[in-house]
DNA sequence: ATTAGCACTCTCATTATTAGAGTGCTAAGG
DNA sequence: CCTTAGCACTCTAATAATGAGAGTGCTAAT
């Protein structure tokens, strides 16, 4: 396929330009290609096979007397052959000491998983200078184990969520004041002795099936459980934990304020990029889209760099950097990597 | 003092220009201001008041042959004049109105403070379009109540902690696995008997130094509990709640991306908002703050509005909204006011 | 005290000009 | 047949020149 259309020498060029260029957002001209990436020739061979290369859609020309500069194609090529190569694996040396540092690092704060998301996104975008996103397990893939109901203070109730997965949620809710501690408990191990080991998703469903089926058979009380139970178990909470929006600004590529807006406003609608992201969390490792190949308008100049984050084999959430299409995609691709194994093997114990 | 320095016409002059430039950034000249605000006198005329006014500071001008644009002393004029005459009060049928429909919205979601403070928050920056933010009380004005420790699979322990203000707020944490439920009883009865009514802050200094005096004294597993107790205790996520930091790109005070950057970082930077705003909760209503009287550097070019919202009399945390100099001061004042004014209420009962 | 009139100033948009970078093409050389 | 030197050509971006327009400050008259 793409990979047999361009001769080798092709190839290095096509890499050349776009190493440069994500080095420097500058058109890079024939000339530069052989004083910096001398492959023995002279800049007129070059000149012939960038045309080449345009021909193809790998490059473009900003206008008739620039140099050329890569096509989303073009990333999209190079991209695969990094991750053809392997050469991704060639900062492991960075990258093993960084997973065993930052390992430990997760381990210490694991147990509360606010912290723990927003520490990796944090660090993520920090190393990378992009925008770092984490989408947290959905409730479609979390296993219920087991629920508390605690009356506490007047008609709140406090409920905590233990899964699976060793994931702890609590919140607290307000209840009709009429359901008694006693209730409560009958409540909970209902849900305890029906439900254990089911998706929460599916509880839900069933929950709201029941309620609608039986509700004239029911005793008040029961009807009245059943809503305390979905309530208590609607913890999506739609959330992401997004880092770094500040510091891109920084890049020249954010240096106009439409791109700024684009991004924000992409991250802004959380819904949809939740649905984006989720659909890479059944993927096998580190999944790259680049610009145009982007369904989301607002993300077309942009690229992302994604891996799912796993509890054993099971996929729970997903990490990502996004980026300018200009990215840095050796580093992001090992970074989101490297982060993403962390959580991962903090998940397992 | 300074009100008295201007005759009424030139209170007029000034108040005219502010408006005119607030309703659209465009410098305003003698003729614009006679025509749109007849004042029964000629652009001349117009213009040697506005000279007097720029030599008092309150005008100032881009360029020679630009119109006036008020200055930041300009601006507290103005906002000093609506404070004084009331005129805040205007739109209160509006007011009223809102402060009805949105005390029943946050009474619906008040038992989840997270979602209510978010909810404010929103409101806020939706309705006047510059950046909303929320302190959330700091632990210095939380009065202790009662606490539960549940022991809770294998080594984590459910902290709830009940406040006087009906604040309750729950997390989970790590201990020894040593401790048992019966111990962490025995350290929930001892907290509770001993600090209830006193400030969270106080408690943990008084932990601490326990901690150190009796070190030797006390056995270990009471070192352990008070260690327990620290770390129950330290709810002080220093977190802030901020809103509308997309929407208010799309002002042309915006424009230029320095400013933006600007904004981002001061937000960014969570301790220094934190602190700077902390100190209006003490403050009787809404309080403004213009341009170059902010002591943060990164904040010279914005105004701030604020006003505290109490639990009764005392000062819990600040509602506050961020945006240009350039601000519809009358607007926030009045959109500030009536949703500390909601919070308030919801935190009464 | 106010105002009409006018000269003056400064900005901003428009146009012209030019240096520089990089290309594509052609023709010569291995 | 692939490579390369040479050269004409194209397009941009920076700089300068020009002029219209807006708004002022000042003066002299009311």
């Amino acid at each position: 396929m793409v990979f047999d259309m361009l001769d080798d020498r092709s190839k290095q060029v096509l890499c050349a330009v776009v190493q440069s260029y994500i080095n420097s957002p500058e058109p890079v001209g024939s000339r530069f290609v052989t004083k910096k990436y001398p492959l023995g020739c002279s800049p007129a061979t070059i000149r012939n096979i960038m045309a080449d290369l345009e021909e193809f859609g790998f490059l473009s020309q900003p206008h008739t007397s620039a140099g050329r500069v890569p096509t989303d194609r073009g990333y999209r090529f190079f991209v695969d052959t990094l991750l053809n190569t392997e050469k991704t694996h060639e900062g492991d040396e960075i990258s093993k000491e960084f997973v065993r540092q930052f390992t430990r690092k997760l381990e210490g704060i694991k147990n509360d998983l606010n912290v723990m998301f927003s520490e990796a996104t944090n660090t993520l975008s920090v190393m990378s200078s992009y925008v770092g996103v984490l989408i947290p397990p959905q409730p479609e893939k979390i296993t219920f184990k087991k629920i508390d109901l605690i009356r506490y203070k007047g008609s709140n109730v406090v409920v905590i969520l233990l899964t699976d997965e060793g994931i702890i949620k609590n919140r607290v809710m307000r209840v009709d004041p009429l359901v008694t501690q006693e209730d409560l408990s009958r409540i909970a191990d209902y849900l305890n002795s029906e439900f254990s080991g089911l998706i929460l998703d599916d509880i839900r469903g069933m929950l709201v099936k029941r309620m609608k089926d039986e509700k004239v058979l029911w005793d008040k009380l029961i009807s009245k459980a059943i809503k305390v139970c979905e309530q208590a178990l609607s913890f999506s909470e739609d959330e992401i934990f997004v880092s770094g929006l500040y510091d891109v600004m920084d890049l020249p590529d954010f240096s106009n304020i439409a791109r700024i807006k684009e991004l924000s406003r992409a991250i802004k609608d959380k819904h949809t990029i939740l649905k984006l992201l989720d659909e890479f969390s059944d993927a096998e490792g580190v999944q790259v889209v680049i610009g145009d190949e982007n369904p989301v308008e607002d993300l077309r100049n942009l690229s992302i760099v994604t891996a799912p984050y796993k509890e054993g084999n099971r996929p729970m959430g997903v990490i990502a950097l996004i980026g300018p299409t200009r990215m840095d995609y050796l580093k992001a691709i090992s970074m989101v990597g490297a982060v993403a194994k962390c959580v991962s093997r903090t998940f397992r114990d």
